[in-house]
RNA sequence: GACCUCUUGGUCAAGCGGUUAAGACACCGCCCUUUCACGGCGGUAACACGGGUUCGAGUCCCGUAGAGGUCGCCA
């Protein structure tokens, strides 16, 4: 039977990360199993609709390079894809339901059942609705609904026995029934809960593999219960662990909570866009690569099992399995994420890689005033994320104020007094290079050196410091001289010798 | 609180009854080097705990602890 997997988010109007796996999982499954992969687009609560948040749903899906077969905006032969859009075709099988008992209408108030909810926490108890619209004979449900009393209808859960279903990666999950709760099939605007629709849809899509995440294992035994009681096949089941993140706990002011040492206490908690965490959005407008996003995000939390840390999508395709599936949640790392951002970067060609950066060092530097092609050249293999760009080179622009012990480097054997002496020789020597090119001014230098009875470092880590004001540049004096000019350069190293 | 699930270094993870318990990120050291980065070499660091089963347990079973999830007319 061919694979049919589907990804079905609720717009929310960002793709966070841990629906951006699920995704991923979910689209690699059925490519490397030669089956469908659907998008499914679940917006049943209206009051929770968001103005353009499928559009966010179809780019992410796009920039990230996992096509649908199946969806709203391609088609196919189960649409609609969109549940909303689907309203009539839960309500007959919820009527099936009823008369087969294993669901029923409930006209409980919603005021009834928060009072009943709220004496059950008083109490210390779990809320479970008690059937009491069960107990309703015929002729009562009769008169209600032609009275036109709004209605619910719930799951009519058996009220002893087991139930379970089978997960991929969890193997075997039962639970007594009477701890489950008659859940809300159809609510009273008509259209179905997420309970609900996920079984029909699911079904009347020939969806074979249900990947989700994991928040579902609870309540996947009722779902099996309602294929049960509707004649059908359950799926297979995967359930995803959810992605987590290491962040400060924050008390009731928001400020980072702290221990004895006076360190921030952290603790682990799923991923949340409203909490801070970044979406994939976030992700790409700050600079990293869609592949290394992909690449990082499916290691956290499958392992193909060998050493191999690089994959294109297109491998991925290829290679992807279940039973790499891990089992526990795992914490998003952004340093790694760095690490294979930096990795992806450098692998550019040199001229995507100029692209790329252009508008980040325009961010910081005036594009007719300095060689951005030889400042990319410099930074390619420097550049973890294409943000921290603008600060880097900032300095040519404006340099900062430094102080004096910058000079001061025991490795490079300079002290305050060889510092003066090396930037002293340099400023005739540097008058005199022409043409201002890095070749000359490398060569010209160096030839120097040895005459003035100095080490290289000597030289070079003052001269250095002088025209840059940093400990750490990207790029050598000679790289720096060249970008800044003559003008500059020399404009700096007079500064720099007045002040030593 | 009840129910479900999970538990290998700081993080991602391999391991599927017999290993000196991989590898990667991070961190530390050394080398390279006009800084940083890259690269090369090396290092610190883990089977949550307690009972079983077994000749033998990170691997199987049971407890305990910790963590996560669910308990909505949200998905």
């Amino acid at each position: 039977m061919q694979v049919r997997t589907r990804f079905a988010p609720s717009p929310t109007g960002y793709m966070h990360l841990g629906n951006l796996r699920t995704a991923l999982y979910t689209y690699l499954y059925a490519r490397r199993t030669g089956g469908k992969f659907i998008l499914r687009i679940e917006d049943t609560d209206q009051e929770r609709e968001v103005a353009g948040a499928v559009d966010i749903i179809y780019k992410s899906m796009k920039t990230a390079g996992l096509s649908h077969d199946e969806g709203p905006d391609v088609g196919g032969p189960c649409g609609p894809y969109v549940q909303s859009q689907r309203k009539d075709t839960y309500m007959p099988y919820a009527r099936q339901l009823i008369e087969s008992g294993h669901a029923y209408y409930c006209f409980c108030t919603k005021e009834r059942l928060d009072e009943a909810r709220e004496a059950a926490e008083k109490k210390g108890e779990t809320f479970k609705y008690d059937k009491h619209c069960l107990r309703l004979s015929k002729e009562e449900i009769r008169q209600k609904l032609d009275a036109g009393v709004p209605y619910v209808i719930r799951q009519n859960i058996p009220t002893e026995g087991k139930a379970g279903f089978d997960d991929v990666i969890y193997g075997h999950v039962e639970v007594d029934c009477d701890t489950l709760d008659d859940n809300v099939l159809i609510k009273a605007d008509g259209l179905p809960t997420y309970n609900f629709a996920n079984v029909i849809d699911d079904h009347l899509m020939g969806i074979t593999h249900v990947m989700r995440g994991n928040e579902y294992l609870s309540s996947a035994p009722k779902y099996n219960l309602l294929y049960e009681a509707l004649g059908w096949t359950p799926p297979t089941y995967v359930h995803l662990t959810p992605v987590m993140v290491d962040a400060p706990v924050l008390d009731k002011d928001g400020k980072p909570v702290l221990d004895e040492a006076g360190n921030p206490v952290t603790s682990k908690r799923k991923m949340s866009k409203r909490k801070g965490d970044p979406s994939f959005e976030d992700l790409l407008s700050q600079g990293y690569l869609t592949e290394a996003v992909i690449n990082y995000l499916v290691l956290l939390g499958w392992s193909p099992r060998g050493e191999r840390e690089f994959y294109t999508l297109a491998e991925l395709e290829e290679v992807f399995d279940l039973e790499g599936l891990s089992k526990s949640p795992s914490v998003f790392d952004i340093q790694k994420l760095n690490w294979f951002n930096a990795e992806y970067i450098r692998k550019l060609d040199p001229e995507k890689y100029l692209e790329l950066a252009t508008p980040w060092m325009a961010r910081a530097l005036d594009p007719e005033k300095f060689d951005f092609k030889r400042l990319a050249e410099l930074l390619q293999g420097r550049t973890e994320v294409f943000n921290q760009l603008p600060g880097m080179i900032k300095f040519l622009a404006e340099q900062p104020d430094f102080p004096a012990d910058f000079y001061v480097n025991k490795k490079q054997k300079s002290t305050l007094e060889s510092a003066k002496a090396a930037l002293e020789a340099a400023l005739p020597l540097l008058e005199g290079i022409e043409p201002w090119t890095e070749a000359e001014l490398h060569d010209r230098v160096m030839e120097a050196i040895p005459g003035l009875g100095m080490k290289n470092g000597q030289f070079l880590w003052p001269l250095r410091i002088a025209i840059s004001g940093q400990m750490s540049t990207p790029g050598g004096a000679f790289e720096i001289a060249y970008l800044l000019g003559r003008d500059e350069t020399l404009r700096r190293l007079k500064a720099a010798i007045e002040k030593l």
